[in-house]
DNA sequence: GCAGAGTGTCATGCC
DNA sequence: CGGGCATGACACTCT
């Protein structure tokens, strides 16, 4: 880009047409015709200034609001939630939609805190998630000082629309209303947080080991969930959120200016989440970015939807009470591995009978293979879920399936060995890692038949203590437990396995090279032993003559040269040099 | 259809 | 003694 050296004074217009002339030069890269207007950029300063102004003024406002609710909670003292005094709608059963925008961010926020995603990271999410409707009042209370308000990408993003923000400290009333219901998630999660409600191990193992993607959910949150929501309520969150979690963002951002113009609290309800559905059934989240994939793979682990909770949560489970996802997926286990094994008890001998939990690998094998393959498709949906997975949209058993079955399940996965810590496959073929992928996912798909509480990845990734801990949390039987070691077992052992090839590789290729190296040494030494033989065959040759030389020059008492068959040159260490006579000499040599 | 590579799994021994 | 690792052997899939 070319720089351009702006006049103190107001351009003339000679000036400007050079401008124009550089500009439609550069506008090919981008530039823009403001970048070299003066007086635009004066009042994009202006504005800035404004903005900033506006900012702190809300950032009052908030504080005084956080205040108000903060007086207005009271402790509930059956779940140890804070709860608001005068609302009746925080109950846990949303009978309609009267005032359900406070029920979904009640009750779900407040058990999510151990989970992957913390309150605070779900409330960047929703200032990220919402910045045209209210980014400077969702973000100060929760992200703290170190946060940016969210209007400068506010800006970056709709340059234009800057009057709309200058609306914002005049929020209509149900807004006001949303956000205080914002407000009262975090502060239920701050007290909670203080109060105990979270244990505070598994919440600090999260932070500090970074297992969070492994422990999408805590024990005595699955128990609260159980007990705190009942299927109906957990229908509702499943249908506003399943689809939630590929959901794309920014359409989601775009769709509260349309909230900004209408709402009443039931309108904001009926249209913000049945809205989420709607995005979600487009199929627009098969073209999201990456970084929103992350955010709503932390919103599907949120608490109240834990990873077998969410399988278990579709809907012919909880609408139609069946407690069967194991007959959808008659499991077994690989027929090898648990049958073989004499200490575990297989999933396949386990009391609940054969049917319940026995499916072959070749009857997984079909599974994966089968055009609806759900569990494929959906494993291929959300890699980086499982068994987490994302909810399942209500009505439709397979939700991968009915969006796009060939499409979706074709989508470049991303890697969650390597998401898990898994050592690199020595060999890495794009094909092979899909297959082993999709290998992985029978353990996977075992698990969900069996509805175990926790990842794989978990299972099998973490350490024995966290383990041990993580095991203790919940209340597992038999088949569930074996299933569980099993799943360790051949976690560990195929990563050992994978190890130990990658290390006979690694031998056979040192070796060859050591082969190499032997070979050119011994190449070396034969070509060196040939030069010495010549060498010393020159030296003989050179002794021979000098020999004969020193022979000839000796000469005895009648000055007669000694014949060389009766005497011969002896020399001795001392170098003294000696005539001796060739009888005298074998004489010598027999004694 | 066969051969070979790659991978998962099991059994076993060792630490 | 239990858990993990290393490794040979086998089965399976894919090219």
């Amino acid at each position: 880009m070319m720089e351009i050296e702006l006049p103190k004074t107001h351009p003339s217009q000679q000036d400007m047409d050079l401008i124009d002339i550089l500009w439609r030069q550069d506008i090919d890269l981008g530039a823009g015709r403001e970048v070299f207007d003066l007086s635009y950029r004066q009042k994009e300063v202006q504005l800035q200034r404004q903005r900033e102004l506006e900012e702190e003024k809300r950032q009052q406002r908030v504080k005084e609001q956080e205040k108000v609710l903060l007086s207005q909670l009271q402790l509930d003292e059956e779940t140890g939630e804070f709860v608001p005094r005068a609302t009746p709608t925080t109950s846990a059963l949303p009978q309609a939609c009267a005032a359900p925008a406070e029920i979904p961010q009640n009750v779900p926020f407040t058990q999510e805190d151990g989970d992957a995603m913390s309150f605070d990271e779900c409330m960047q999410l929703l200032a990220e998630t919402f910045p045209l409707v209210e980014p400077a009042e969702s973000a100060p209370p929760c992200l703290g000082p170190s946060i940016p308000p969210s209007t400068d990408s506010t800006q970056i993003m709709m340059p234009g629309e800057i009057p709309m923000l200058t609306q914002n400290p005049l929020l209509p009333g149900p807004l006001d209303q949303t956000w205080m219901d914002l407000q009262h998630c975090l502060n239920l999660q701050e007290m909670l947080d203080m109060t105990g409600y979270i244990s505070a191990a598994p919440a600090a193992d999260v932070q500090e080991t970074n297992y969070s993607q492994y422990m999408p959910d805590l024990a005595d949150i699955t128990s609260n969930t159980t007990d705190m929501c009942p299927p109906e309520y957990i229908n509702t969150y499943d249908g506003a959120f399943s689809s939630v979690v590929p959901p794309d963002l920014n359409q989601m951002s775009l769709k509260t200016t349309d909230i900004n113009k209408t709402f009443e609290p039931d309108e904001f309800c009926d249209m913000f989440y049945p809205d989420l559905e709607a995005k979600v059934s487009s199929g627009s989240v098969l073209h999201e970015e990456e970084r929103t994939v992350v955010h709503l793979d932390e919103l599907s682990n949120d608490g109240l939807l834990k990873p077998m909770d969410l399988h278990s949560l579709s809907p012919g489970d909880i609408s139609m009470g069946k407690p069967e996802a194991v007959a959808e997926f008659p499991d077994s286990d690989s027929g090898l591995s648990l049958d073989a094994s004499p200490k575990t008890s297989s999933p396949g001998k386990s009391p609940c009978g054969e049917g319940s939990f026995g499916f072959s690998d070749s009857d997984m094998d079909e599974m994966e293979g089968s055009p609806g393959s759900t569990e494929s498709d959906y494993i291929e949906m959300f890699p980086l879920l499982e068994p987490s997975d994302g909810p399942q949209p209500p009505g439709a058993e397979p939700p991968p399936a009915g969006q796009s079955p060939e499409g979706a399940a074709r989508q470049p996965k991303t890697e969650p060995a390597e998401a898990s810590g898994y050592s690199k496959p020595p060999f890495t073929k794009d094909k092979q890692k899909r297959r082993a992928e999709a290998r992985l996912s029978r353990d996977e798909q075992r698990a969900k038949a069996l509805r175990i509480p926790f990842s794989v990845d978990a299972i099998i990734n973490l350490p024995v203590d966290d383990f041990n801990e993580m095991m203790s949390k919940h209340q597992l039987d038999e088949p569930q437990l074996a299933l569980v070691r099993d799943i360790r077992r051949r976690g560990k052992n195929k990563v050992a396995a994978q190890n130990c090839r990658k290390r006979k590789m690694e031998n056979i290729m040192g070796l060859e090279c050591e082969l190499d190296s032997l070979k050119e040494e011994k190449v070396r030494l034969v070509r060196e032993k040939s030069e010495n033989s010549a060498s010393l065959r020159q030296l003989k040759k050179q002794l021979s003559s000098l020999y004969l030389e020193v022979f000839g020059m000796l000469k005895d008492e009648q000055g007669r040269p000694y014949s060389p068959s009766d005497y011969s040159l002896q020399h001795t260490s001392d170098g003294s040099v000696f005539l001796v006579p060739r009888i005298k000499k074998t004489l010598v040599k027999s004694n």
